[in-house]
DNA sequence: ATTATTTTTTAACATTTGTAAAATGTTGCC
DNA sequence: GGCAACATTTTACAAATGTTAAAAAATAAT
């Protein structure tokens, strides 16, 4: 286990020790594209690194689906109401493609994060990764237009484009499908 | 500033010992109306929490001013960037009001964070609770039109309604001041 | 108190985006 | 291949929000 967490970038700011200390807690899991790893309104005991294959978070409304988020190689993955307030939380995480994951449970984590300054300081760091790309999300939608935040996904997300069905990207830049292909017809 | 801090409700998760190294780095400091704490494209050196007095987060676009965040009394308030990049950031801070504000230099933070564990993890906690706040409301926006965002906003800041500029509370909501003008017309 | 300045509201019109439904395209399976 | 299921685009129309400008109201300054 030790040797292959090395390899992910999340884990390469740790040093040894805590990446066994990590590593005694982390087993490699696999899932089939379609699977539901994170569910509403459940408290989720587990927290994830996406090692392999693509996966987005969504919520469910009345007549629709809003995906927020989307994860790739390396990415952490884990319901932020398990994780932060130890509640049920608002998203579900569905794997779009077959993935390979590391599979940490929450209460090992946290039992680490009571231990150990260097992995305590590695959650921080997560979270505050985390919360500046939500932030600068946010401040996106209000300076950019649709079309703009179109082409962004497209320039910083090559591979998402090529391999995510448009109304979950629609959604996620927080247009209708309609709209997204009204932008895509007149930008080429 | 041991026995100040210790009436801050962010602070209060903290042991004795911990707060004693906080308050040997914090210091109290007052700021009238229309200070710019924090500016854009500036790696600010410190660290708040708001006692008194409320103030907000902008960014400045074009031909618009976007405001984006709001703090009251235990708000934490600090360049993103440069909290956690040490770069300079994107967002401006005024104060709306006359405020005092707890001090502390990010040097000083970052020291206590690399030596402190339960520090470290109160940093952490920070993060994450910003983390599912900022999240949050990407989500409402996409579930929920302007009506309810701001009855929403009414409910549960029915101070900053009366004390904040409305077009500041439009752009947080992420509509014009003429659009939430009609809203206000209409839903009374 | 009066004037000046800023904020908020209102109006008219333009634009964007949404909704619903049909048409077309794609994928996988037998 | 051909069918079924699902994804994407297109069309026509409706609703929501933006833009600009001006009036009204509120606030601050002298």
């Amino acid at each position: 286990m030790y040797s292959q967490l090395k390899n992910i970038d999340i884990f390469k700011p740790l040093t040894n020790e805590a990446l066994e200390r990590l590593a005694a807690v982390s087993r490699q899991v696999e899932h089939p594209k379609g699977t539901i790893l994170i569910h509403a309104d459940k408290t989720e005991p587990y927290f994830y690194i996406l090692e392999n294959g693509i996966a987005r978070a969504y919520s469910d409304g009345e007549n629709q689906q809003i995906t927020f988020w989307f994860g790739q190689n390396g990415a952490v993955l884990f319901s932020f109401n398990s994780y932060i307030n130890n509640g049920p939380g608002y998203e579900n995480i569905e794997l779009l493609e077959h993935c390979s994951l590391i599979q940490i449970k929450l209460t090992d984590l946290f039992l680490l994060y009571d231990q150990h300054l260097e992995i305590a300081n590695w959650g921080r760091k997560i979270a505050e990764q985390e919360l500046i790309a939500t932030e600068r999300r946010l401040i996106d939608r209000a300076f950019k237009g649709a079309a703009e935040r179109y082409q962004d996904f497209v320039d910083q997300s090559p591979e998402l484009i090529k391999r995510v069905a448009l109304k979950h990207i629609a959604s996620y830049l927080g247009v209708t499908q309609v709209t997204l292909s009204r932008i895509r017809a007149t930008h080429k």
